[in-house]
DNA sequence: ATATATATCTTAGTCGCTAAGAGATTTAGC
DNA sequence: GCTAAATCTCTTAGCGACTAAGATATATAT
């Protein structure tokens, strides 16, 4: 049992130093959108745009899960700040694409580095075949993750009176 | 140097599979809260709680990143949902001791049941030795994130001339 | 004993969010 | 074609969580 027992703590381990590092990402996002001087959701746009490319208003609101009445604001503070352009659509007079302002892509990603940095040292103690490990490892756990995610997600709508109560307060805010 | 290149590649990959899978861990946790019907602070000062057992309110204020005030509002909530109870520390009676209601515990770990399955069974396909490098990488790329955190926080007190310029808030006119 | 430091709470104001619906445009049905 | 429904973004009202500043209570130092 002394075997299994092992593998039992290595996984709690493993488990608690995930979320550990995964809650210290969050936390160096946060700083950037701070030094940047913008919102987090704004930060999370502009990585969406960088990401995507060009995409609609829509397309952000389905992706952030935000509302696309949050979506106008967060578009209006990143235009503001010069970082993003509205462009209408000529095709469908109806949408609008937000387009990154070229320059600024720099201007954001040089706080980047410094993590690039710290992490590209890291990853020098490990060899190309060790890194390929952790890069399976990495995917595999983002779609066990995203599936857990959409599992959980299905409680919301599940009746009350079905799911494990816990009887906070009123309906929770859905995303 | 087609040897660099891929090995560069590899950590450009790898870097981006790292950002998309702790996203969707967040993602995660903001459904728990969700499902739980309480707000995000929330339910970080309680995972917090879990790992450190019983805190000041001062200690969640600084481990959070929040404001004391906002925290009196965090545990305020969390006290009228009955999850955690208010003590006063009787040695100094300063100081407020943020205790978890112990049966709370698991009315919210079984919404982390989805994730942990999910992941044990990704972990599965995994030896023994190669989770003990998945923990050292996780243990190494903290600290370096952590590091990273603190080196960018400096930025925000160095002198805004010294430091590279974004001019975000005082719009940089255009058109 | 008084001043200073520490820990939490209170208050006022701000910001970003949602919900609901308005406005503008496109698509579908007849 | 013309009307009705659908689609996409923006507007408005209201709310909840946050910060900053300071009030309150207690502890420590001189």
């Amino acid at each position: 049992m002394s075997r299994t027992k092992a593998r039992a703590a290595l996984l709690q381990e493993l488990e608690a130093a995930m979320r550990r590092s995964s809650a210290q990402g969050v936390l160096y996002g946060q700083t950037v959108a701070n030094v940047a001087g913008i919102a987090n959701s704004d930060l999370e746009c502009m990585d969406i745009l960088y990401l995507e490319g060009r995409v609609t208003a829509g397309r952000l609101a389905e992706v952030t899960g935000l509302t696309t009445g949050a979506i106008t604001g967060v578009v209006d503070r990143l235009e503001k700040a010069g970082l993003v352009r509205r462009e209408r659509d000529e095709k469908d007079r109806r949408k609008v694409f937000i387009a990154v302002v070229p320059e600024t892509i720099a201007k954001l990603g040089q706080f980047y580095v410094p993590m690039q940095q710290a992490m590209e040292k890291v990853c020098n103690g490990y060899s190309d075949e060790e890194l390929r490990l952790l890069l399976r490892f990495c995917n595999e756990g983002y779609k066990a993750v995203l599936a857990a995610t959409e599992a959980l997600k299905r409680l919301i709508d599940t009746p009350p009176e079905k799911r494990p109560d816990l009887k906070l307060k009123k309906r929770p805010r859905q995303s």
